[in-house]
DNA sequence: GCTATTTGACCTTA
DNA sequence: TAAGGTCAAATAGC
């Protein structure tokens, strides 16, 4: 049995570690706003705008080495304070008016498509055996529209009646159960804005849709996904992307299964782990094997590290690149479905001075490179 | 030709 | 028995 004590405790130096470097993005989101106050007023003093820049600049490096430390020591859940709606009107006014007045503004809402594309990361952390039942918690975004649910089904069906309409509003009929939801993980983000609206939010890993239907009581039919190497490496993972019918904007996805693919022996490339992080470093950390653990040391340079900047758009073919299934290179969806959009060009454009622009569109979508992979065919089955 | 998506039919499960 | 889940032939893009 693991001692909860020293959970606890690291817990709580992480936690304190986080609310600082919290301190440090809001501090840094000040300097933002104010330098686009007074734009106008800077606009005939360069040598003005360079100094907040770098020092704009300055701030974020310094949250990001700091969220990178405390990224290869916690669990990689975003920090409670900014991402678990108050339970009552009590804790809504605990919070510090700062940090509710950031969570309304438009850098909140890149931050929470930022989680939105990290979300798939923990879904499929989840998928590896760390589920958010273990830790606690599931984790919500009031105005970035993020919610994971997971664990028992029970649980699942609570969200599902509670405000997806979809239970609600269907029949009195009882909800097909199967045996094993118990592995299910359900997550909720928000649908792409533009362009092709169905298309389920990048994850990290290769899907291939194997079917859709018209579910009793909604509006919009569930697609169904599987792991592209499930034929090669006999991997397991799946799961279902389904618009939720009281929010069109929003998609339900449920992963069920665990990826076996990044496990195998035979696969084609199999993920480093991060800068300075040895197996045995980071099975401690996460408690899972090595060949599992340094997937999760990839998953952690892909969000945090330095990684390449951005690179060409490709508008037509979002091909996968640095952020591909870590069993192996993905290929793309032809209709470009199953798009990568690498986490690392969003930190990059978030943190990194290379981005001068502000528009909250092309944070939220970077530029990306396109990389082909050498990816052993997947016979059509 | 290869690989992915679409979609009707079939299978599974409560 | 009904509804969700999966299969596989047909189809399409590269």
């Amino acid at each position: 049995m693991f001692p909860s004590k020293i959970i606890q405790k690291s817990t709580r130096k992480q936690q304190e570690t986080m609310d600082d470097t919290i301190s440090l993005i809001l501090h840094g989101c000040k300097l933002a706003k104010d330098l686009e106050s007074n734009l106008a007023n800077s606009a005939s003093q360069p040598e003005t705008l360079s100094r907040l820049c770098e020092e704009i600049i300055r701030v974020f490096a310094n949250a990001r080495e700091r969220l990178h430390v405390h990224q290869l020591g916690t669990t990689l859940y975003p920090h409670p304070m900014l991402f678990r709606e108050p339970q009552d009107s009590q804790q809504q006014q605990n919070i510090d008016p700062i940090l509710q007045e950031w969570r309304g503004t438009s850098c909140t809402s890149a931050m929470g498509t930022l989680f939105h594309q990290t979300q798939g990361v923990m879904a499929e952390r989840s998928a590896l055996g760390l589920t958010e039942s273990k830790i606690g918690g599931g984790i919500q975004v009031g105005s970035g529209g993020l919610a994971i649910e997971s664990g028992s089904r029970s649980d699942v069906q609570a969200v599902d009646a509670s405000d997806s309409g979809r239970g609600s509003s269907s029949s009195s009929k009882r909800p097909r159960i199967r045996n094993d939801d118990a592995e299910k993980r359900t997550v909720r983000v928000p649908a792409q804005q533009f362009g092709n609206t169905e298309i389920p939010p990048e994850d990290g890993f290769s899907w291939r849709k194997y079917g859709q239907k018209e579910i009793l009581g909604s509006r919009f039919p569930r697609a169904y996904y599987r792991c592209t190497n499930q034929n090669l490496y006999h991997c397991p993972a799946k799961k279902q992307v389904q618009r939720l019918d009281d929010d069109p904007f929003r998609l339900e996805v449920v992963y069920r299964g665990e990826h076996t693919c990044h496990m195998s022996a035979t696969a084609p490339s199999a993920p480093p782990p991060a800068p300075g992080i040895t197996q045995e470093m980071a099975q401690t950390m996460i408690g899972q094997p090595p060949s599992a653990a340094t997937s999760l040391g990839r998953w952690v340079e892909f969000r945090l590290g330095p990684g390449g900047g951005a690179g060409s758009t490709s508008s037509s073919s979002m091909a996968a690149g640095s952020g591909g299934c870590a069993a192996g290179p993905s290929t793309t969806g032809r209709y470009g479905k199953e798009a990568d959009y690498p986490v690392t060009d969003m930190a990059d454009a978030m943190f990194n001075s290379g981005s001068s622009s502000t528009n909250s569109m092309e944070l939220i979508f970077p530029s990306i490179s396109e990389e082909k992979w050498d990816q052993p065919s997947d016979k059509n089955n």
